[in-house]
DNA sequence: TCATACCGGGG
DNA sequence: GTGTACGGTATGA
């Protein structure tokens, strides 16, 4: 009895992890290209050798039907799986769901044609393809996919990424549209590390023709198994795209073929040339071409943290930007090429070194999924996590276990609920703990059972059950390998790709059901339901214990201790409510600041015990503010904090006083804008309204910019505008020594109303007044500023 | 004035 | 034949 069950067990597990794997083992592939007609393309590199070897295979196309009725009209060449004759077969799959008809043939078009032929008769109007027959009747899937769901088989197994040949390439151009614009230069980095760069001879059609010729033949050399570069579907490859058809050169990127390049439907990617509407990304047969842009996202999706999603913040950000990085303005970068190629050639090198790193620290994910999904690798880099990567492995685990799909199903009109958000005080606290629940919907879920009610297989519970005991083993591996080795970076990849796609099982139910197959809202709330409850729970249990209660959001309370308590009473309170909370949900003790100022939810500043001010929230960190304005409240912020009132005064003075004496650079009080207007454009309704951005341009005596440039401006006494470089920059600026004819006034004004007002619920309302009260008109009536203490106003 | 549409990135 | 957010500015009724 037991060791049946046991058995059981083991069967059960080893299914599960099918369905998360795939059950082939085949080693090494690196890309698959599919057509209808049955052959597939695998190329493969061995682990052992890193040799390529390309495979030919035939694979049966195959799609899910809710009904046979449109094939019946091919009569005897219709026939259940394994007879003998029938051209078309079918299998009658298990349980509920409506898509259980799972039909193939040897060649997809047959298949295809006799369905639209019948679909056609049924209907009594002409079906032209697969997709007006609605997905709620039918399933299917690329011929790629096709392939890799029907063998099991999944990309890179056994091959770590660095055994990858990854070659990024980067286009220097005159602008941004490729219709009027040209490639001056390309930039290269081989699979080896080798850099190279690639130039026109002259502006004219041919030079850059030949430029084209030499990137085409570069590629074709050093035949990468992925190309990459940031931004590379939404600039380079339609660029280049669209040069190489002018100029008559064949982009033949790819690994067979002799065409150009061939597209795919994509959210994010250029706009299709028959239809702008349309949005597609460019294909390379045989190679995977990756955006790091993509990359990029899905990290900050997570994580939050990036300043920005251009390559070179992003660069900055994670360290790997160099000492003696070149940087120049987009829009100046042909100019300078003209003058000084030499600095251009390093820019562009910079470009090409950064994003084969940004690739390396980022990419891990993809790569990871890439094992698990049946799906090409460059879809699963811009894949969404919902429809991109559960449904195709959901997908997968009802064929292998050979039960039938629910079709796609509206929702019932349930509105769907979302998390709890509570701001119990704001102003300044003291002695500070983040408390919070590491994947508090997952883990509910788990420990509540909580799954798509159509879902009668279990698979996405399962899937997430596996996913998190799995991760917990990715992590443990990364942390026992040697910071650096292949071997961590693998595991710490795994960890992040099981972190994505954990955390979108709940988002996953809660999207319509015209995006996911197993759409669930009423899961979905239920899910939100005990997260709320949960919230609730951890706030009243710690309030009970003594602490003031600041903000709590979701999954994490933001609480403050009283002055007695030491670090072991803080964690030890947590961990007390910790062992109230349902099993599987873990509360932790994620930090302790020596002070927090709330602003509103989702604002506050905290100072750490090691004296470092973090800034969290719109209302405190923003690309567009004005530098100067930053400054002053993170010192001011820093002196509020201390308890060093009158030191918040004398910031707040001293940069007013450096406004008046012109002691800042204009820089300082320049922002950040993107042009939206061509001159032209702006030049019609400049007289009924006058923009900043561009009344700086004309004032700055540039006259012709194009839609997108970014540049910083200001506002100058007597209405004017002027444009200014940031310091990175102004090596290359045009003007002369800076004049600092900035408005003080207005700069002034808004030190006091945009970001001195940061500072107003720390204070009550007759002390703020006397804080930041003009020089020289503090009242006689206005209290000390050596008495006024910060407040905390509890809501 | 308020609602909605669009953007993020690339030279 | 696709589909992760959200907080901003730009535009239009």
């Amino acid at each position: 009895m037991h060791s049946e069950s046991a058995e059981h067990r083991d069967k059960a597990g080893q299914s599960q992890d099918e369905w998360l794997w795939g059950w082939d083992p085949t080693p090494g592939i690196v890309s698959v290209w599919a057509e209808n007609d049955g052959w597939a393309l695998v190329w493969r590199r061995l682990p052992e050798t890193g040799q390529l070897v390309r495979e030919r295979v035939r694979f049966r196309p195959w799609l899910l039907l809710d009904r046979l009725d449109d094939l019946l009209h091919v009569g005897d060449r219709l026939g259940l799986a394994g007879s003998a004759d029938a051209l078309i077969e079918y299998r009658v799959l298990d349980g509920p769901g409506e898509l259980r008809f799972l039909v193939s043939a040897e060649d997809g078009r047959t298949l295809s044609s006799a369905l639209l032929h019948g679909a056609s008769q049924r209907l009594g109007k002409r079906i032209g393809h697969l997709r007006d027959l609605g997905h709620d009747t039918v399933l299917s899937l690329s011929p790629e996919e096709q392939y890799l769901v029907a063998t099991g088989r999944t990309y890179f197994r056994d091959l770590p990424f660095d055994k990858l040949r990854r070659m990024q390439f980067d286009l220097e151009t005159t602008g941004l549209s490729p219709e009027s614009c040209r490639i001056f230069m390309i930039s290269v980095r081989a699979p080896s590390g080798a850099t190279q760069v690639l130039e026109a001879r002259d502006d004219s059609d041919e030079a850059e023709a030949e430029l084209i010729r030499q990137l085409v033949a570069v590629v074709q050399a050093e035949d990468p198994d992925v190309i990459e570069n940031h931004n590379l579907h939404g600039f380079d490859l339609p660029f280049l795209d669209t040069r190489a058809e002018r100029l008559g050169v064949v982009l033949a990127l790819g690994r067979i073929g002799s065409g150009g390049l061939r597209q795919r439907a994509a959210r994010r990617g250029t706009a299709s040339e028959g239809d702008a509407r349309r949005r597609v990304r460019f294909i390379a047969p045989g190679r995977e071409l990756i955006d790091t842009l993509d990359a990029v996202l899905r990290y900050d999706f997570a994580t939050r943290e990036l300043p920005g999603h251009g390559l070179k913040a992003v660069a900055r950000h994670l360290g790997i930007a160099k000492e003696d990085r070149e940087y120049i303005p987009g829009d100046r970068i042909h100019e300078v090429y003209q003058r000084d190629p030499e600095r251009v050639r390093r820019y562009a090198t910079s470009d090409v070194e950064e994003v084969a790193e940004v690739a390396r620290m980022l990419g891990g994910a993809a790569f990871a999924l890439a094992r698990m999904a049946p799906r090409r690798y460059e879809r699963l880099a811009d894949a969404g996590a919902a429809t991109g990567v559960l449904d195709p492995l959901l997908v997968r685990a009802y064929l292998r276990a050979g039960m039938a799909l629910p079709a796609h199903q509206a929702g019932d009109g349930t509105p769907h609920q979302g998390a709890a958000l509570h701001l119990f005080a704001s102003g300044v606290a003291r002695r500070i703990v983040k408390a919070d629940v590491a994947s508090l919907y997952p883990s509910l879920m788990r420990a509540f059972r909580i799954g798509p009610k159509r879902d009668h297989l279990g698979a996405l519970l399962a899937i997430v059950d596996r996913l998190v005991e799995r991760r917990l083993a990715a992590k443990a591996a990364a942390k026992a390998a040697a910071a650096g080795s292949v071997e961590r970076y693998t595991q710490e990849a795994l960890s992040a790709a099981m972190k994505l796609v954990v955390n979108t099982a709940y988002g996953y139910m809660a999207a319509g059901g015209t995006l996911t197959r197993f759409a669930d809202v009423h899961a979905a709330n239920e899910v939100t339901r005990r997260g709320r409850a949960t919230l609730d729970l951890m706030c009243r249990e710690l309030a009970a214990r003594g602490v003031t209660l600041l903000e709590a959001d979701t999954d994490g309370v933001y609480f403050a201790v009283p002055e007695s308590w030491t670090e072991a009473d803080e964690r030890r309170t947590v961990d007390e409510v910790a062992a109230l909370l349902p099993p599987l949900v873990h509360l932790e003790f994620e930090g302790r600041y020596a002070a927090m100022l709330s602003h509103e939810p989702k604002n506050y500043a905290l100072l750490t015990y090691g004296g470092k001010l973090l800034l969290k929230g719109v209302a405190f960190r923003s690309s567009r503010a004005e530098p100067y304005g930053e400054t002053f409240l993170r010192r001011a912020i820093e002196r509020l904090l201390a308890g060093d009132i009158p030191g918040v005064r004398d910031v707040y003075l001293a940069t007013l006083d450096a406004l008046r004496r012109r002691e800042l650079p204009t820089y300082e009080v320049s922002s950040f804008v993107r042009l939206t207007k061509s001159p032209a454009k702006y030049l019609e309704t400049r007289d009924s309204r006058r923009e900043l951005a561009y009344e700086a341009m004309l004032a700055s005596g540039r006259t012709a910019w194009s839609v997108g440039d970014k540049v910083r401006v200001y506002r100058a006494k007597g209405g004017s505008g002027g444009v200014v470089e940031s310091p990175e920059h102004a090596a290359y600026a045009a003007d002369g020594p800076d004049r600092r004819d900035y408005d003080a006034d207005h700069y002034s004004r808004l030190l006091r109303d945009t970001f001195a007002s940061r500072l107003a619920r720390a204070f009550t309302p007759a002390d703020y007044a006397a804080v930041f009260a003009d020089p020289g008109q503090l009242s006689l009536f206005a209290p000390s500023l050596d008495t006024i203490h910060s407040v905390l106003n509890r809501q």
